[in-house]
DNA sequence: GGAGCGCTGTATCTTATGTTACGTATTTTG
DNA sequence: CAAAATACGTAACATAAGATACAGCGCTCC
């Protein structure tokens, strides 16, 4: 049974012709309102002819644009009479394979922070901004893209942040660089990583202050570390997520940001007059 | 300050005669979506005649109909993405304080999947899954981690998955082993990043299957892709967020893995007893 | 009670919106 | 590789939508 306009388009977007996917598309992202444009808005918006609109109207099952609208439009007036049922969309059909991920992806984050202060947060985010030295970051087999993402953020604001990449050997050299002013930002979940324990050891071991972002089983790590941030990882997948630690990521980026203010605005402008 | 269309009617509707009156009356019970319609519509559903419709917008301020529809249209926009309109969430029992960004955050999840149907999901997971070509995946400047991340899980599970990094001349260079049957991820959000719109379209014309994550702005790209993820990034920050995208990223790497189970168990084993 | 003013609807006009026809480009198929 | 089919956009077209002019009516205030 299809119930919306936008299921029906997914429905049918299999066997529409590469432009009309596209209508398809920017309507779907942003749904409804384009629909209830004109035409001509529509079409513009979405890169095609008004003609590839109109088709694409039509493969809907519409007779002409004014009912498609007047659809959307019903749509629309159900949708705003009753919020409920907006909350309950998502997850109606209870055979969904997608929410339930997404709601214990949902739950882990509020989880997450539930057991992180904000008093957690601003040290950390204070400790990052605090430009006594410098900051390395590095993650495991599947959390080293969270490190690469937060130091492609860090670098930017701030000078003398860098991502430890590549062969194991490489950054346990960067190690003689680091001292007490250091920090070292380590993301390690199941199943933990010697060579990540070990790195991390010897660096403890040089004053370095260590922020580790682990799962809520805690890596080995944890005993060196200064901060530690826990997320919770389980999901109805084969895999952990580490989504929660994301948007842990993010949130810090964001206070760093922050508390950078007067400085990284400037510096951000200079970057921009470098490109 | 009036900030709604309809604080501005109450506040005008003692100045008003009769039949305008009738006309806000009508368009307050049936708000907004009696004014979306034409006036015609709306003046019959008022009782009244379309010159009264019109002197009616008139007054409020509008130079014409057309701009007193674009203001209701953009006032419904703000309120169907932004959380406040949202009714019971179940996340604001108590620790709403801790953080308006987790809050964007998990509002960005549930509008992007709201978004997203399973179908599309499991389509794209199709394709990722059948292993008649190769998979590529790249990212801009700051999505590139996620398709690092990706690129992890599904290296695992799969052969013939490959991160594109470096310099671009470098990824250029593997254009030439991309044909019809190969998979392009691509991450690119604003702002877009013209190496990877054009490195797309190159893709594209070699017949490479694009998938694309992008925001709900929808980069460029999207007139080249097959499948278009649109995740929303608005955060109260100085940057915007991929986390919807991280999410969206890591449920289709739980469907591919779903799909691969029976082949991907046995090459995760193989791996294991590599180490 | 009559003159003036303001409100409202009918009828007409104009505009811009949706629609369609057609030629070119692209893809698919034999 | 050629021919057919499909897809797409340009441009002309028709129509429905909004805008305006004007006349009738009721109301108020001298």
């Amino acid at each position: 049974m299809i119930s919306s306009i936008a299921e029906l388009i997914s429905d049918r977007i299999g066997t529409m012709p590469a432009s009309e996917r596209r209508a398809a598309q920017t309507l779907i992202a942003n749904y409804p309102l384009i629909g209830l444009k004109t035409v001509a808005e529509f079409s513009a918006t979405a890169g095609v002819s008004s003609p590839t609109i109109l088709r694409f109207v039509s493969r809907l099952g519409f007779q002409n644009y004014p009912e498609f609208q007047s659809a959307l439009q019903d749509e629309l007036a159900a949708q705003l009479q009753s919020p409920a049922s907006r909350t309950l969309n998502p997850a109606s059909s209870g055979s969904s394979a997608v929410s339930p991920m997404l709601e214990a992806t949902l739950d882990n984050m509020r989880e997450t922070f539930r057991h992180l202060s904000d008093k957690q947060l601003a040290d950390i985010a204070a400790r990052l901004a605090e430009r006594r030295g410098k900051t390395f970051l590095i993650g495991g087999r599947f959390t080293d893209p969270l490190a690469r993402y937060m130091a492609a953020h860090l670098a930017i604001i701030q000078p003398d942040v860098y991502h430890l990449a590549g062969q194991e050997s490489i950054w346990r050299d960067r190690l003689i660089d680091m001292g007490k002013r250091d920090v070292l930002v380590i993301f390690d979940i199941r199943r933990y990583q010697d060579s990540l324990v070990r790195f991390a050891e010897t660096a403890h071991q040089r004053g370095v202050q260590i922020v580790l972002f682990t799962d809520q089983w805690l890596s080995p790590i944890a005993r060196f570390a200064r901060h530690v941030i826990a997320g919770r990882t389980a999901v109805p997948s084969a895999w952990d997520s580490s989504a929660a630690l994301f948007v842990v990521a993010e949130t810090l980026i964001g206070a760093v940001t922050r508390q950078l203010e007067a400085d990284s605005a400037k510096r951000i402008r200079d970057l921009e007059s470098l490109r």
